[in-house]
RNA sequence: GGGCGCUUAGUUCAGAGGGAGAACGCUACCUUGACACGGUAGAGGUCGGAGGUUCAAGUCCUCCAGCGCCCA
């Protein structure tokens, strides 16, 4: 074995392995409990970064558990179209080239996305492989091809017979770059400074009329009323009246609504229907004409006469300074507003009345509110159900119709003779209403997150009744960032729940996004971004999983640092390490049973602390605590394991003579070993199979192993309370080598007074390991009330007094000095202790335990104290 | 405006009522027959601030401040 451990000379050749033995195939198997996650599909737009990273290391650790655990697991891999966002990639690709997607039209411009989406979908399973995701390829999906697209179609003509999607003209937010609508949700707003211009409309009769706020004053020439609250004494005699609009001329009237705010602006606000959805309301409300004057380009409209093809922004400026030569605009604010954005895109989009697609979403989101509240579906950590509920509390329609040439294709045709629409799920040649064959498609696709929705039933065979959906549907768990709650997560529950029957998942675990150092949500724009990749170079695959695992908790963002590789990466080398060690001294090993062999306390207490860990690992995981379950099996191999048991092993291993404990220590060491690796694999699968595979075993591979078990029978709380004796004396006795800065290679004579028989007995068993281990050359014992030898360097702990005898070279000032230390900090706590047992509250009040431990405590304190000020006084007698 | 989260060692983060923890970094000593990606021993926190509950408060409650996110 290398004496370092080289992931680049492992993952690769492992991973293979797993492919040809089919280590990650799962069946339909009714003799097993079925797992199944299906993977959130990344985009296609381009390569995985931390943030899947993350994702799938959560995944992949759960399915591998879940597999050795018996289960029979199913990890579903495939990738998304995402639409919009594919779509733009190509397009910002033929702008480079100096064209548009309506230079190439539609056919070719459709074939180029699929070039695309390929060359993406190899990097991304190339990448995915990297990472040693257990997920069986042989089930991959994409969002886009054939079997799912049947499930959409499915879908679409379900819901539009049951009246749940229906078209209709309605306020939508359009994207004038992408030239399509989008749901609301694709819309992210931001602070930004702007304006509050204040505009004059005045009377007919040429009285003052009313001045107006707006943030948009181009808008204003869609404007067809001003309204003010009904309540308003500035405007009461105004309401019914009617006021000029400014340059176009047009009377409107004022309309009294209790919609507004009359502490905004003058309290007066002017009404454009068509450009604002809070004006379309009040315009639905008093029956005002609705005028649009932004066209789908960012243009304005004919209906704008002089500003008639001027582009939005243009037009303000123009509209602008128009009425400033008019003596119309009153003033002019700084005022921080936040405009809508494209989320693929970042520009400003315009509200418009629109003929788009919609899902009606109050019935769906009943069911996804049922789902949750019956507890069929539950989110971990618990606090996002809230987040869920509130959305789902609050919905409006889902505009689902995008106009783009990415995508599914919405099923539905019209009639040019008798304008009908024909939604079937087989394409129509005539019309369903008149038979005509003067049909012809809607030209629009559907909004990515349609196909998103029905992911975890469509890659199980929905619509068909596939026996994989019979037996891995409901999934077990769905594992995604909290960021995408209401696009994905709640649309799955809803659309599975109506559609199939039956809830999706029964558990979502959300963990957080992953941010750089100075805690910047990680972006390519930023140019901040951490490739997975060169991480996976640097450290390995397993070190960065198992790093990732380490920082996840509940719902937090991650904070990438790069310090955590290291120690991952630096867990891995001990691993390796610590097997190589096993390994090299198992050549002759002949197994024993333990039940039956003599047991030493080290045997016994590693035994106890082992199944300890298990039990830890176990609860941890079944609380989705990756991090502290991470922790858990860390702290015991590194600080038990092979800090201790290993380092004591040595004394059996290497030592002639004794044969039986020589076999007993090897078995011991290949057994806990073997669990050890069988514990991280899901953590780092890589190098656990690597070690495993050189160690005895039988079975093709650890991942198919059965999961460890923390055994009752193995728990020793006398071994593990005698070897915390033997550690502190081992470890006290390092620090009074260290406080001299005696070197390990320089051999100590050591004196122990223990306080009774029952400690002596312990400390003589356990010579060897104390002077193996502190390196001690002679080790002498007494019982108290010895006095320690004269000229010795004193520790106290549990009841010992540990004297290293150094007669030679002590400076006996130095050492008084450095035992009154000693003294200070005990009598710190000793004051701390007396006063709580002082008070009488603490007496009555806390339980009997808690006092006794107290008292115990106290006691010790005196006791050492009283050692250590005899030990001074003795090096104050001796002093020259 | 409403809601959620965070604030603990130089840095990144755990801990959720009974004597402050890890990783990395730092100091000292050490090539000890698994490992210098190592060993041993250390240094380093009035747990954001102010009140309160409790015998006991990083830990529960209230308020405040700062940072971040979501929704309107």
């Amino acid at each position: 074995m290398e004496k370092a451990y080289q992931p680049q000379q492992v993952e690769d050749r492992i991973y293979q392995y797993w492919l040809e033995i089919g280590a990650f195939d799962a069946e339909v198997n009714p003799a097993k409990q079925p797992y199944c996650i299906v993977i959130p599909p990344p985009n296609v737009t381009g390569v995985l970064h931390m943030g899947h990273a993350l994702d799938e290391t959560i995944q992949d650790l759960l399915i591998r558990l879940h597999r050795m655990k018996g289960y029979e697991a199913l990890w579903v891999p495939g990738t998304d179209h995402a639409g919009i966002a594919t779509q733009n990639v190509v397009e910002a690709q033929l702008e480079e080239e100096g064209l548009t997607r309506h230079d190439l039209g539609r056919e070719k411009f459709v074939k180029r996305v699929w070039e695309v989406k390929d060359k993406h979908h190899r990097i991304i399973t190339d990448q995915l492989k990297r990472i040693g995701v257990s997920v069986d390829w042989r089930r991959e999906r994409f969002t886009l091809d054939e079997g799912l697209s049947r499930a959409v179609r499915e879908a679409f003509v379900t819901l539009y017979e049951q009246g749940l999607i229906y078209r209709g003209a309605r306020m939508i937010n359009w994207c004038p770059r992408c030239g399509t609508g989008l749901s609301d949700l694709e819309v992210e707003r931001e602070l930004v400074p702007g304006h509050l211009w204040y505009i004059r409309y005045p009377e007919p009769n040429g009285g003052p009329g009313v001045v107006v706020a707006t943030t948009r004053p181009e808008t204003m020439l869609g404007d067809t009323a001003v309204a003010v609250h009904p309540q308003d004494e500035r405007y009461k005699e105004m309401i019914g009246r009617t006021v000029i609009l400014p340059l176009m001329n047009r009377e409107i009237p004022i309309v009294a609504d209790d919609y507004i705010d009359m502490e905004f602006g003058t309290g007066a606000l002017k009404v454009t229907p068509a450009h604002d959805p809070n004006d379309l309301e009040i315009g639905q409300r008093h029956n005002l004409p609705s005028i649009l004057v932004i066209d789908r380009a960012g243009k304005m409209t004919d209906e704008t006469g002089p500003y008639a093809g001027l582009d939005r922004y243009e037009c303000r400026k123009r509209v602008v300074a128009d009425l400033q030569k008019q003596g119309l605009l009153e003033r002019i604010e700084d005022y921080q507003h936040t405009p809508g954005r494209c989320q693929r895109c970042g520009t400003v989009v315009e509200p418009l009345v629109s003929t788009q697609w919609f899902v009606r979403m109050e019935p769906l989101a009943k069911e996804g509110l049922a789902a949750v509240d019956s507890g069929q579906v539950r989110f971990i950590p618990e606090r996002w159900t809230k987040v869920y509920r509130d959305w789902l509390e609050n919905i409006q329609d889902w505009c689902i119709s995008r106009q783009l040439w990415w995508g599914h294709p919405i099923p539905v045709w019209y009639c040019n003779d008798c304008g009908e629409v024909t939604c079937t799920r087989e394409d129509p040649t005539r019309c369903a209403h008149c038979g005509s064959e003067n049909i012809q498609q809607d030209p629009d696709v559907l909004d990515t997150w349609f196909s998103s929705a029905l992911w975890p039933f469509s890659t199980l065979g929905w619509p068909e009744e596939t026996p994989e959906l019979d037996y891995f549907y409901p999934t077990s768990v769905l594992v995604t960032g909290y960021d995408i709650i209401y696009f994905w997560v709640a649309r799955m529950i809803m659309m599975g729940k109506h559609l199939v029957g039956k809830e999706p998942f029964s558990e979502v675990f959300l963990h957080g996004l992953v941010r750089d150092e100075r805690g910047q949500k990680m972006s390519k724009s930023l140019g901040n971004a951490v490739d997975p990749i060169e991480l996976m170079d640097e450290y390995g695959a397993d070190a960065m999983r198992f790093a990732l695992c380490q920082l996840i908790t509940h719902g937090q963002d991650v904070t990438y640092s790069p310090d955590r590789m290291v120690g991952a990466r630096n867990f891995c080398n001990k691993l390796w390490n610590a097997s190589r060690f096993v390994i090299m001294n198992l050549a002759d090993m002949q197994p024993v049973a333990l039940e039956s062999t003599q047991l030493s306390l080290a045997d016994r207490w590693i035994l106890s602390r082992h199944s300890r860990m298990l039990a830890e690992v176990q609860r941890q995981l079944d609380g989705y605590n990756l991090a502290q379950a991470a922790e858990a099996i860390y702290d015991y191999v590194w600080g038990e394991f092979c800090d201790w048991y290993a380092e004591i092993a040595k004394i059996d291993l290497y030592t002639d003579g004794d044969n039986s404990r020589r076999k007993t220590v090897q078995t011991i060491l290949h057994t806990l070993l073997d669990e050890i690796l069988r514990t991280i694999h899901p953590f780092m699968p890589f190098i656990t199979e690597e070690i495993w595979q050189r160690l005895p075993h039988s079975g093709e591979t650890i991942s198919r192993q059965p999961y460890p078990q923390a055994r009752e029978r193995w728990r020793d709380e006398e071994a593990e309370a005698q070897m915390s004796v033997l550690q502190t004396a081992i470890t006290q006795i390092r620090a009074l080598r260290a406080e001299l800065s005696i070197s390990p290679g320089q051999p100590v004579n050591v004196t122990v007074i223990v306080p009774d028989e029952e400690t002596m007995s312990l400390i003589a068993s356990q010579q060897q390991a104390i002077t193996s281990l502190a390196r001690v050359e002679e080790l002498n014992l007494a019982t108290a009330p010895a006095k320690p030898p004269q000229a010795a360097l004193l520790a106290v702990s549990e009841g010992m007094q540990i004297c290293l005898h150094l007669p030679e070279r002590l400076d006996i000032e130095e050492e008084i000095q450095r035992i009154r230390r000693e003294i200070d900090e005990l009598e710190k706590l000793r004051k701390r202790s007396v006063k709580k047992l002082q008070n009488s509250d603490f007496l009555n009040k806390a339980p009997a335990q808690v006092v006794n431990k107290e008292k115990e405590k106290l006691a010790e304190f005196d006791r050492d104290l009283q050692r250590l000020w005899d030990q001074v006084k003795l090096l104050s007698s001796i002093s020259p």
